[in-house]
DNA sequence: AAAACTCAGATACATTGCGTATGTCAAGTT
DNA sequence: AACTTGACATACGCAATGTATCTGAGTTTT
């Protein structure tokens, strides 16, 4: 067996650890998640665990970070592939609102992670969709189409509607067609900020 | 020392179980909350709360529907004391946004009970918050103001927006001069279900 | 009114899970 | 090749939940 690098498998083991806890923290939550059964089942201990990251919130904040940068991502092509730039802050909104259809997300990003990190703003990870979101309406109303507001604002405010109706869409009844209900409504109130409706 | 009457004394003591739940949940946060503590605190073991409320989530319960019912209220007194049915709903939504100012319900209400409880639309309160925008949606759509929308995306989105836009403000550096641009921004991004802007 | 019964709450116990202190052995250093 | 480092394992203490059993004040029955 040729002898592994020291930091690649502390790298692998960190990895293993991070991917664990999404599907642990995914699925049972963050509280009812056991760090004991999470280590075991990428076969370490919590030994690793806390040598790696400090306590059980520290692994959720990796993790967090992690399907945070993913949700950038997706977010951005979304973004890409859209018109102009208030099609693409509704384009953001809207692929917002899809991904937090998965349970994974909802209860990493939107339930646990408030509740255990604090306020999203102040997550190391800086919350991707909230700087996304605020970077596009600054453009816009640098470019006259958006209303002058507070920046911090109206993206709290955008980012919140997005996931607080992606959190009803997916505890609905039927989410497939509560889906574009809430897009629509999504679209239509943001068009408030709007300096002339379209 | 007069014989008590026992209905009474047990309508006391779940009483006296949630208030101090309120304190705890409030300031500790439901996890870090230990029921040993706070049943002490009023004079009574564990086995008083195990019996009234099932379990440490069922005092959760009781306590949410407490504050939440206390909420529906000031956000009644608040709409009845605004002009047209608009200006009512505006009303309501800035009275929520000044309401989650408050540690208590922050903590409870919009963090540890989404998590704990699951969403607040499945309730047994039945969030107010979210029933009385609804109601209030219905009405102005009826009425040809706002834009026939879904009425429960729509009050979901209002309601997300204002309570998300709460927890911005409560943890920002300056929560003084962030509420008016909280309010602000909300007035404005609602007007998108307007007919007709004013 | 005395005996029988109920049940709100206390007491005691079993279980689980986090965090920490200490040990250990492979990977890296001199 | 001896020494050092540090990533991870092992073992332990502690706290907290939930449950099973007990008790006695209050209520009903005879």
């Amino acid at each position: 067996m040729a002898a592994r690098r020291r930091q690649e498998t502390m790298e692998e083991n960190r990895e293993k650890l991070i991917s664990a806890g999404r599907k642990a923290f995914g699925t049972q939550g963050f509280a009812a998640a056991s760090m004991d059964e999470l280590t075991a089942s990428v076969g370490l201990t919590r030994g690793a665990l806390y040598h790696n990251f400090g306590d059980k919130k520290g692994l959720l904040a990796a993790v967090v970070a992690q399907v945070d940068g993913e949700m950038a991502a997706r977010a951005r092509a979304a973004s890409a592939s859209a018109g102009d730039g208030w099609q693409q802050l509704l384009a953001e909104g809207a692929a917002y609102i899809a991904m937090a259809l998965d349970p994974e997300v909802r209860r990493i990003v939107l339930l646990d992670g408030p509740a255990i990190l604090g306020d999203p703003s102040h997550w190391p990870s800086q919350n991707a969709c909230l700087e996304a979101t605020k970077e596009a309406v600054e453009r816009l109303i640098a470019e006259g189409v958006m209303k002058p507001v507070d920046t911090d604002a109206a993206a709290r405010l955008l980012c919140g509607a997005a996931l607080n109706a992606a959190l009803w869409v997916a505890d609905s009844d039927d989410p497939k067609s509560a889906l574009p209900k809430a897009v629509d409504a999504f679209s239509l109130m943001a068009e408030g900020f709007l300096v002339e409706k379209r």
